[in-house]
DNA sequence: CTGAAAGCGCTTACAG
DNA sequence: CTGAAAGCGCTTACAG
C-alpha cells in the first residue's frame, strides 16, 4: 500500500534513470534562472526529475561531464554550452544520448537546439535607432567567440547596410559581457573625435555599464545618448531611465527545450529539432529622437 | 581508461544514490533562486549532484514527495516547507532520512534547519522608524500561519513595547505576501481616521504594493510615508525611491543548508543542527524623519 | 592477499 | 495467463 519502488533498481533494470539534466554555466545570471524556471515548470508535467549541473567552477570541465553524464546519470541533457567545450557532448550525441543545446545553434549543426532570433533582434533594435534619426550608432558587444554575439553584430550591420551606412571599426567594442565591459566600451566611444549618438549593447548588463559610465561623464540618457540593450532582465524596466531592450523569451526557451528533450528521450520524433524563438523589441525610456 | 561507472548500479549496491535534493515551492520568487544558487555552488565542491524538485503545481503534493523521495531517489533533502505539509517529511526524518528545513525553524522542532533572525530583523527595522520619530507605525504582514511572519510581527511589537507603545489592531494587516497584499494593506491603513506615518512590510513585494498604492493616492514616499521592507530583493535597490529593507542572506542560507545536509548524509555529526543567520538593515531612500 | 560469488531491487523474456 | 528465473552493473563479505 505504501510501497515505493526503488529508482536505482528501476534504472538498472530498464536502462533508464528517470532523470533529465540541465547544465548551466552559472546561476548568477538572471536569464539563466528564467530558463531553468521554464524547464522546471514544464518538467512537472512529466515523470522525469530534474538534475541541475553547474560549471561555474573551472574544475568541473567537459571531460568530467562527459563521464558523469555519459555514464548514465541522466536520460538526456539540456546544455547551455560555453564556446569550445563541445567535444564531450558531440561524442554523447553520436552515441545516441539525447542532448539539446540552448542558445547555440551556430557551432554544432548536428545538435537539436533552441535559440532566439539574435540577428533579427539586433536588426530591430538598430532600425529603431535609425528611425529615431541616429546615424552614428556604436556596438558594445560581448566576446565575439560567442556565436550569438556575432549574430547580433550582423543584425546591426544589416540594418545599417539597408540605410546605406557602414559600421566603422572604431564603433565596435567587444569586451566582457557585463557592466565592466559596458563601462570600457563607453569610455572607448566617448574618447572618439566623433562620439556615437546611440549605442546598441549586446546585453542589458553591458547597457547598465554604459549608462553608469555615461552618467559619470555628465551625459544625460536619452537626451545626449540613446541606449538599447538585449535580454530584458528584470532590472531593465526598473533602471533609470528604464531601458529600451530586445526581450528574449527565456522562460519559453526553457520550456521549449525540455519539450524537445523529452521527445528525444522517449523516442518520439520531434516536430522540429532546431527551434528559433522570436525576440521582441521593448521600447522604454533610454532611447529618443536625435536632437542635435 | 574511459570507463564510467554506472550510477544506478552503484546506487543499488551501496544503498546510496549520490544525489541530494532541494524542494522549493516555486522558482518564481527571486529569493528562492538565490538560495538555490548558494546550494548549487557549495555542492560543486562535493561528490553529490543536485536534484531540483518544485511544488508549484498543486498536483505534486506531499504524499507524492514522501514517496518519490523516501523511495530512495536522493540521499538527503533540503526543504522549503509550505505550512501544513510537514507530515511526510517528519516520517522520512524519523526513519533516519536526512532532511534540512530552510527558513522554518518554528513548527518542526525535531528537524535540523537554517533560518534567519526574523524577529530581530523586524525589531531593527522598527527601531529605525522609531529613531526617525515615527509613532504610528503599521504592519503590512503576510499570512500569519507562516511562522516567520509571526516572528517579524513579534519583532515590531518588541521594539514598540520598548518605546512604551502598543501595536493597535487596526494597524496590523495580514494579507497576501505580494504586491496585491501591499495594496490592500495600504488601502486599509489610509482609510483610518489617523493613518500611520510609517509602514513595516513583512516582505519587499508587499512594500512595492504599498508604494504603488501610496503613489496612487498622491502620497510622496518618504516625505508623507516611510516604508521598510524585508528580503532585499534585487529590485529593492532599483525601486524609486530605493527601498529601505531588512536583508536576508539568501545565498548563505543555501550554502549553510547544504553543508548541514552533507554532514548528515555522510554521517558526520554537524556542529550545530539549528542554525540562525543574521539579517541586516539596509537603509536607503524610502524612510525619513517624520516632519509633521 | 586475490578472485569468484552473492546480493542490491527491480523488469522482462521465457518456461510452464 | 501465471510465476519463477535471469539479468541490469556495481559492491562487498567471504571462501580459497
Amino acid at each position: 500500500m505504501r510501497y515505493v519502488p526503488n529508482p536505482a533498481a528501476i534504472g538498472l533494470s530498464r536502462g533508464k534513470t528517470g532523470l533529465v539534466g540541465i547544465l548551466v554555466p552559472t546561476l548568477a545570471w538572471a536569464w539563466v534562472l528564467e530558463v531553468i524556471r521554464g524547464v522546471a515548470e514544464r518538467r512537472e508535467r512529466s515523470p522525469y526529475e530534474l538534475v541541475l549541473f553547474t560549471t561555474s567552477s573551472q574544475e568541473r570541465n567537459e571531460e568530467l561531464f562527459g563521464r558523469t553524464l555519459a555514464g548514465g546519470l541522466t536520460d538526456g541533457l539540456l546544455v547551455m554550452l560555453p564556446p569550445g567545450t563541445a567535444e564531450a557532448f558531440t561524442d554523447m550525441q553520436r552515441r545516441g544520448f539525447p542532448v539539446v543545446l540552448i542558445d547555440d545553434r551556430g557551432y554544432h549543426l548536428e545538435f537539436p537546439s533552441v535559440s532566439v532570433t539574435n540577428q533579427h533582434g539586433a536588426y530591430q533594435a538598430t532600425r529603431h535607432l535609425l528611425d529615431l534619426g541616429h546615424q552614428r550608432i556604436a556596438v558594445a558587444s560581448g566576446p565575439l567567440d560567442y556565436r550569438y554575439n556575432q549574430e547580433r553584430l550582423h543584425g546591426v550591420r544589416q540594418a545599417l547596410g539597408e540605410a546605406g551606412l557602414a559600421l566603422r571599426d572604431e564603433l565596435v567594442h567587444a569586451g566582457e559581457p557585463n557592466e565592466a565591459g559596458g563601462g570600457a566600451a563607453a569610455q572607448a566611444f566617448m574618447g572618439l573625435p566623433e562620439p556615437p549618438t546611440a549605442i546598441f549593447a549586446a546585453n542589458d548588463l553591458i547597457s547598465f555599464g554604459v549608462m553608469a559610465a555615461a552618467a559619470e561623464r555628465g551625459l544625460r540618457i536619452p537626451r545626449d545618448l540613446s541606449i538599447v540593450g538585449f535580454d530584458d532582465l528584470p532590472q531593465a524596466a526598473l533602471a533609470r531611465p528604464a531601458l529600451t531592450t530586445v526581450r528574449q523569451p527565456m522562460y519559453r526557451i526553457g520550456l521549449t527545450a525540455v519539450e524537445l528533450l523529452l521527445d528525444l528521450v522517449e523516442g518520439r520524433p520531434p516536430s522540429r529539432s532546431r527551434i528559433e524563438l522570436e525576440t521582441e523589441l521593448v521600447i522604454r525610456e533610454s532611447t529618443m529622437r536625435r536632437e542635435f
